[in-house]
DNA sequence: GAGTAGATCCTCT
DNA sequence: GAGGATCTACTCA
């Protein structure tokens, strides 16, 4: 691997701060995984938090704790991934202390390392902007499934880097989180973060 | 370009 | 046995 100084990965500590305080720091940071010695990595440029037992959209509402969330009342800095509809596998970051089921949940990234491999895992011909925009495809992308649950966000096969790179604080758009209808109030929080105008953004641009 | 239906399977009641 | 933190393709205009 090439230089080190420039890139620094994300401590565990990082991790252990409130779902919120991630998610609006996540913008702008390289997502990377490296499985079976093949490396890919994206640019974070849409996430939403899932703030635990006082969210209604938080599968840890109301401090439910089953094997499937189990995940989320471990201290920040582990994956939590699931599927959704049967057919999406959706990549969550845990955070907060220990017992402190909250998480947030990257939604589109910008690729950077190993393009090639992801038109393999998502069988696309070309790289368009629908090869990491939406959750689902992010995962299908990265080679992430249900099964990656629990990895550590501080190890060699999954990280999060800081490049030094900043987006403008004016990109960064906030918005009420995607398909949490059934949450009632809690469906309309600000709670999701996104770099207005980028192409790997979900949604209707804005 | 906008709206809608169908896919597909694990998890919890 | 129901329903879900979604995506794609197809329709209609």
């Amino acid at each position: 691997m090439g230089l080190k100084k420039a890139f620094k990965k994300l401590p565990a500590s990082f991790y252990r701060l409130d779902a919120l305080e991630v998610a609006r720091a996540l913008p702008g940071r390289i997502l990377v995984t490296d499985r079976d010695g093949i490396r890919t990595s994206g640019r974070i440029v849409e996430v939403e938090a899932y703030t635990g037992v006082n969210d209604r959209a938080a599968h840890s509402f109301g401090g439910r704790r089953t094997p499937r969330t189990e995940v989320m009342y471990a201290a920040g800095g582990v994956a939590y991934v699931y599927l959704c509809y049967g057919i999406h596998h959706l990549f969550n970051v845990v955070t907060g202390p220990e017992d402190n089921p909250q998480a947030v949940l990257i939604r589109g990234i910008e690729p950077l390392e190993g393009i090639t491999d992801m038109l393999l895992r998502t069988g696309k011909t070309k790289a368009d902007s629908t090869l990491t925009r939406g959750p689902g495809n992010v995962s299908r992308a990265l080679g992430l499934h249900t099964a990656d649950t629990r990895t550590a966000l501080d190890g060699d096969r999954m990280f999060i880097m800081d490049d030094g790179f900043r987006y403008a604080d004016q990109l960064l758009g906030v918005s009420p989180r995607i398909g949490v209808d059934y949450a009632g109030e809690d469906a309309q929080l600000p709670y999701r973060f996104y770099i207005k105008g980028n192409p790997y953004v979900s949604g209707k641009p804005r």
